[in-house]
RNA sequence: GUGGGUGUAGCUCAGUUGGUCAGAGCGCCUGGUUGUGGCCCAGGAGGUCGUGGGUUCAAAUCCCAUCACUCACCCCA
């Protein structure tokens, strides 16, 4: 048997019309801010990537999925997606026209890492990107529609973290502080720590383990750090929050693996999903335009995580499946096929509508009904071809009546429409 | 990439120290009702025991390898 690739999956019916409510809610929500859909190749160039996300990032250095073309030139299936937008903005010269531009766009994800709860090599995303707004009513923007989806969705136990990284005025000496900070204190700290502590010394402040706890006490705080311009941006978000009645927790040690974010971040996390706590992540990125090679361009946005949401939602524990309004049952020949015909035209006016094929026993396709959960059944046999009158049963009350052959398929259909 | 756990029927799982160990429940099919579902009863179909080697008279069971799933580290959505 050839069996799935490790780490992607396969969603299934039952679970996938809780993926497209998602996704239709997603769609409402961002068209109504303002989000316009952007459709992107799930490749790009690898230098996109290299250059965008950072070439010392976790995913950088080991999750891409990379492939040389015939010429041999590197092209990489992408691992998120605002790298990928920022290309599209600086290439369709939407900087020239109307730099302020907000785009969503929905789609699959690859990164080559080891699969694990809600971790997979391919994975769904919800973006959404605001470009060429430097005011902190963006981020304020951004953060409260995201609250209003997880609301929205009624999602359990999420909480939103925030967090300011600064800018490369403030950002380098607060890095600074806490590297020398923890160098004197590297006997203390467990052995991931001492490898970290040079290149990502915001990890061990982290570290969960109590020995790195007790020694990262009155470690320096980013808050601390922030440039006079930062901490007002950073004011101006947490007052906007308020305004709105966002809920979210200051968290000076949130940290993000991609190294284009500045200033604002945040990630909505969640406890119900092991090891992968977040289910959403985002933040400001004002240097990235620049970075590919656009005019210096601020700019923030978000990612959803549609597999983790999914899974919060009850996805593989329950079926979303919607049963059809009616099941018609056929006995012996002619009757299925007057059957089939009525099939089609229920089908057809946007009635969901199921039969049997093949000639079955009434009991066993009684049975079948029953297995579809259908609201009613259309008994057609012998009988009610001579009589000229079928049978409707509704499968929750038993109840039973006779429509008449001649229009049955217009009467059905408005005694199903009024429930 | 590193470590732990697990792979037996469509699903959830039993299978004691190698020798009727190829099983149960659910689901599925048929019948009990020559035309009426869910409950009940009876019967039936369905498995290269993840895969490939090895040990043995004999392997689901022991050994090796490999693949996959899973949890964690790491990182993130």
């Amino acid at each position: 048997m050839i069996k799935l690739i490790r780490g992607f999956r396969d969603i299934l019916p039952g679970q996938v019309e809780l993926w497209q409510d998602i996704e239709s809610k997603a769609r409402v929500l961002l068209e109504n801010f303002g989000f316009r859909e952007i459709r992107l190749p799930i490749m790009e160039s690898t230098e996109l990537f290299a250059r965008g996300i950072g070439a010392d990032t976790d995913i950088v250095e080991k999750e891409m999925y990379t492939f040389p073309d015939s010429k041999g030139r590197g092209q990489t299936l992408r691992p998120e997606a605002t790298a990928s937008v920022v290309r599209s903005y600086i290439e369709h010269g939407y900087a020239g026209s109307d730099p302020v531009q907000k785009f969503y766009t929905i789609g699959p994800m690859f990164r080559h890492e080891r699969p694990q709860k809600g971790r997979y090599r391919q994975f769904y995303q919800i973006n959404a990107e605001m470009f060429g707004v430097a005011s902190p009513l963006a981020d304020v923007q951004i953060m409260y529609l995201l609250h209003l989806f997880f609301t929205g969705l009624d999602v359990p136990d999420v909480v939103t973290h925030v967090n300011s990284l600064g800018c490369p005025e403030c950002r380098p000496k607060f890095r600074e502080a806490l590297i020398s900070f923890v160098s004197d204190k590297m006997d203390r700290l467990c052995s991931d720590c001492q490898r970290r502590a040079e290149a990502n010394p915001l990890r061990v402040i982290d570290c969960k383990v109590p020995g790195c706890k007790e020694a990262v006490q009155g470690a320096p705080s980013i808050q601390d750090h922030l440039c006079p311009d930062c901490k007002e941006h950073f004011q101006a978000v947490i007052e906007g929050l308020d305004d709105l009645n966002v809920p979210y927790e200051i968290d000076p040690r949130l940290v993000r693996g991609l190294d284009y974010y500045t200033r604002t971040t945040f990630e909505v996390q969640t406890t119900l999903l092991g090891a992968q706590n977040a289910v959403a992540g985002g933040g400001r990125y004002d240097g990235l335009v620049k970075v590919l090679g656009g005019k210096e361009t601020p700019a923030i946005g978000f990612a959803v995580g549609f597999d983790r949401l999914a899974a919060l939602l009850g996805a593989e524990e329950k079926d979303f499946t919607v049963p059809p309004a009616l099941f018609i049952a056929a006995l012996g020949e002619d009757a299925r096929k007057i059957a089939f015909g009525w099939l089609c035209d229920f089908n057809a006016r946007g009635l969901r509508a199921e039969m049997d094929y093949e000639g079955k026993s009434l009991k066993s396709q009684m049975k079948q009904a029953n297995r579809f959960n259908a609201g009613r059944v259309l008994i057609l046999g012998e009988n009610e071809l001579q009589n000229g009158m079928a049978v409707l049963r509704n499968m929750n009350t038993k109840e039973q009546e006779e429509v008449a052959l001649d229009g049955l398929t217009d009467r059905v259909a408005a005694l199903i429409n009024q429930g």
